[in-house]
DNA sequence: TAAATTATATACTAGGTAGTATGTTTTTTT
DNA sequence: AAAAAAACATACTACCTAGTATATAATTTA
């Protein structure tokens, strides 16, 4: 097989094993070991794709977590539509359509952010880039939602951008604890009330 | 010295360098080793007050953990005074008046929500109890506020409780990535807009 | 005061950890 | 086809991990 190729299927399979493990065990105690046995893979491979533990971390947080939150989270905030209707479709329809399994892991990008966000300054730069990226995407939505007269002209679109953020990672912690969806409804609902604050008329 | 009293100041003494050494570097990775290191005692004495390192994580959990929420979040809510005041007083002001050391390293609570929330049942029953204890106080003041009429008594305060709540859990998370305040003063804004929404008037 | 109990210390085990050194195999280049 | 380079495997090191076994010191009980 081509090499260029065959290594990049290497490294991508290292990554999305690493990314499974990482959010269904945390980051710092998925050891390398447990990785390259998920990939069938041996701890040769690893060290000849990555340089140790903190560049795969690195590398999964650019690469894998952040292109998941934009596809997710950030790309259909630049579509087409009311902009009131985006933001609860983003933040309440699709949590409700999660699956078990994502609802009692959380979020992943919340997770990297409460493990390793207060530990190294290049894991908490990488995750910034992602709430960063998010954040405007969001003042973006608001501020058309401002000049097409279905959103306040008055409220801070940064704030409300903080705001809607902070609660969503702040439930999908939350949500860990029970083993049905009532909390979500009720953030959901919660959620209702703020969207109807921001919104003209 | 009583050994009753001797006893007790031992476990509570494992108990508090437990508690900040689990805070500092997250409950995984934090070793008996390190933290008999730090109570100047030994593996012994561990064992002897601790059956293992589990029933150690919900001492903590279930004693200092729970006190420090009451303490802070919970027992404010229980005094008088207008109810409005007392969300903004606990929601916003108190985040403000955190040491650095409590942006840097976040909510202990949601620290070990999102680290462990998802891992053992019983971290995941101790955990929801503080959460509760919480969402209660936050539904009777809410009540209270309906009752003297300074809460709008058309909203469901379930599930303001949850969404405040999931906003503060989730910026504290947030503020980790950054080495300013700005991210706080913004969800500070987006937090005076919603209780605005849920005041009566 | 002797015996029993409690509190703590020391030394150990078995296994996991990141990372290295050095192989062998596969692919590419000359 | 030979040489070089890249991709991966195997075997290792030094250290950390939870937990145990057993000793000693301090305190309480008989």
């Amino acid at each position: 097989m081509d090499q260029r190729l065959k290594s990049e299927l290497t490294r991508q399979l290292i990554l999305n094993e690493s990314f499974k493990l990482f959010y269904e065990n945390g980051f710092k105690t998925t050891s390398v070991d447990k990785i390259m046995k998920a990939t069938n893979l041996t701890k040769g491979a690893f060290y000849h794709h990555f340089e140790n533990k903190k560049a795969l971390g690195l590398a999964v947080i650019g690469l894998k977590l952040q292109k998941r939150v934009y596809e997710a989270m950030v790309a259909p905030l630049y579509g087409s539509g009311d902009a009131l209707e985006i933001l609860k479709t983003i933040f309440s329809v699709r949590l409700k359509s999660f699956t078990v399994y994502e609802k009692q892991h959380g979020c992943p990008a919340n997770n990297f952010i409460n493990e390793i966000g207060d530990q190294e300054f290049a894991y908490q730069n990488a995750l910034k880039r992602i709430i960063e990226e998010w954040k405007s995407a969001l003042v973006y939505v608001l501020d058309r939602g401002k000049t097409e007269g279905s959103v306040r002209k008055d409220i801070c679109s940064k704030s409300v951008a903080v705001y809607l953020i902070s609660a969503f990672e702040g439930v999908r912690g939350l949500r860990k604890l029970y083993d049905n969806d009532l909390i979500l409804d009720e953030y959901i609902s919660g959620l209702s009330l703020y969207i109807k604050q921001i919104s003209a008329s």
